[in-house]
DNA sequence: GCATAGAATGTGAACGATAACAACGTTGGA
DNA sequence: TCCAACGTTGTTATCGTTCACATTCTATGC
């Protein structure tokens, strides 16, 4: 930095003022500035910024490090806008969603100074290591414990299950199946409770509740149940894996979908549209979520204060394909 | 820090060196300086270390934004591993994986001031944005270009596809079909050129090459030609999303797997065991690689030399479901 | 008993930026 | 004409560490 100044004959105080497009540098200065600084090819040094505003331009991510759907793109949508911005996303994954997991990756992220702390926490229970965070570092928790007071962001489960139920009841079934994600998951429990109050609504009677865990084999497994009920006209699954395994175990028992049985999932992946037949689904809009994650927290960073109550709440939106028909 | 030594009546360099596990610290003043540390809470400011040291336990990632398996899968076993040995993992993610974008990635990270740098560059063109880097960053390229010199790790490849291409012709099958990734991707060339290495080796007829992009669409797109040729009687995909692809579409033309046509994949993606029928393919192993390249990493950022010529090659493995059938 | 090596600790400077304040020059109004 | 205000620039201190070097103390060998 010295020598960008020598070079361009100001103090290094004016190549600090360029850097950080203060006003009242004259635009003679500016540019001669710019110059030496092209000239000599400096970058400013991050860490030596850090310490002295005591800050930094990134962004600490605690997620889990699965490859399961909806966490994963959740973090690539977070990563996208927050680099938009000019941040920096440093993700601090762990293995398990549990209390020490957690409070060790935020621990390491309060270690490296970042300026705000965004926690994927879909599980009961991960919520309670942030109860003891320093009361001065902006938090958005995604998918979070709603019973806790914190900023949160979360798709609303209970609007994409109510659809996905009610779609089914629309095309003329009884009743509908559910099974559900795990039941530590907020997200699983919110479907359940979606599909719940729709058939409650609906005053169609609410079959017994099969439990999966998001994988495609919980599916088959259910599946190779349900395919023995003939009473099973309709199921909605938590999500598309569960449905993939059920479609499997239906096929096995030679009840067709969706001539026999019809099926709903939850995720709208990729391949969802190419499964056999193309799957009725629902999809949660990932990047609405992400940038209104990213909103909340920046608009804590850039004031200074601590947020622990707004709640911003993304519609799904139910996507229709072949995997639902009238029942016979 | 200088309150920690003051409490523990010891000099601020005192306290750096039981921070940094130097020797000649006596127990006694060891002792006294974990106890005044741990009764104020404090914790060292990564920011001031990396000032004077001029580097920081943080290792740079850049991937691409995608969710694909196979990217996605690698990167997160990254993470997990660096973690493991207390570095800090920053991922700057581009959507596209041009040359341009790179090297912007690049940029963030050099400004951050990264131990090391890791690069999964699994596309042609997207080495040469690697090309002006400074010469003192260690930096290991996970799948990227086999013609450029630098150290790398890769996924065996032509291993993988010859392993599968033989099971089919194993099976009895005349010849066996390939429908590839995009041709960009160097994972896609190679597995290609084990297709046509075993069918040359084994004496049998090379079909024309059809060509996919990874998606169930375009498994679906090419199986809709595939399943009117009454000659195709197996078929080796360039991933497990192609084959679903292919698999819905050999079923709308009424050819059953595997008794009319036989599959085999690539990728192993979690539900491919629930596939109709579940589905034969190669597994690469994620965490090999990664903790190969970590390997790989650290010896260069520990020496302080730069590496430029080491290859790692991880080895994938079939696994045999039931998607193969000799031919009727 | 004394020089000496080496272990244990302390002192001051340095890393590269920003913050606070001082100083200078120019403009405009009384 | 003079002073106040403001825009522009420079000076010095500071952030929290580690490094290089200085110092003190203890044990060892002759």
């Amino acid at each position: 930095m010295m020598d960008v100044a020598r070079l361009a004959g100001v103090s290094h105080q004016t190549v600090s003022r360029v850097l950080n497009e203060h006003k009242n540098v004259s635009e003679q200065t500016r540019l001669k500035v710019r110059a030496a600084i092209a000239e000599l090819g400096y970058r400013p040094d991050r860490a030596a910024r850090a310490l002295v505003t005591g800050t930094s331009k990134v962004i600490g991510v605690v997620a889990q490090n699965s490859s399961l759907f909806g966490p994963s793109s959740m973090l690539a949508a977070f990563e996208e806008a927050a680099q938009a911005t000019g941040f920096a996303v440093n993700v601090g994954s762990v293995r398990n969603l549990d209390e020490r997991s957690i409070a060790e990756a935020v621990e390491r992220h309060l270690d490296q100074r970042v300026a705000g702390l965004v926690v994927l926490a879909p599980v009961a229970g991960a919520g309670a290591a942030l109860e003891h965070l320093p009361d001065d570092v902006p938090l958005v928790t995604i998918d979070g414990d709603p019973e806790r007071a914190s900023t949160l962001v979360t798709v609303d489960q209970v609007f994409g299950a109510r659809a996905a139920t009610e779609h089914l009841l629309a095309a003329g079934h009884p009743s509908v199946w559910h099974i559900s994600g795990p039941s530590d998951w907020f997200d699983a429990a919110g479907r359940v409770r979606g599909w719940e109050s729709a058939l409650k609504d609906a005053g169609a009677e609410i079959p017994p509740l099969l439990s999966g865990d998001w994988s495609a084999a919980s599916g088959y497994r259910n599946g190779q149940l349900l395919a023995r009920l003939p009473e099973v006209t309709a199921v909605f699954t938590a999500n598309d894996n569960i449905a993939l395994g059920l479609l499997r175990a239906l096929n096995e028992h030679g009840r067709r979908v969706p001539e026999d049985v019809s099926i709903v999932g939850f995720d709208d992946v990729p391949e969802a549209a190419y499964f056999t037949p193309p799957l009725t689904t629902v999809r949660p809009d990932f990047d609405a979520a992400a940038a209104a994650s990213l909103e909340l927290l920046l608009a804590q960073i850039e004031s200074g204060t601590v947020d622990t109550s707004t709640r911003r709440t993304i519609a799904p939106a139910l996507v229709v394909r072949d995997s639902v028909a009238p029942p016979a």
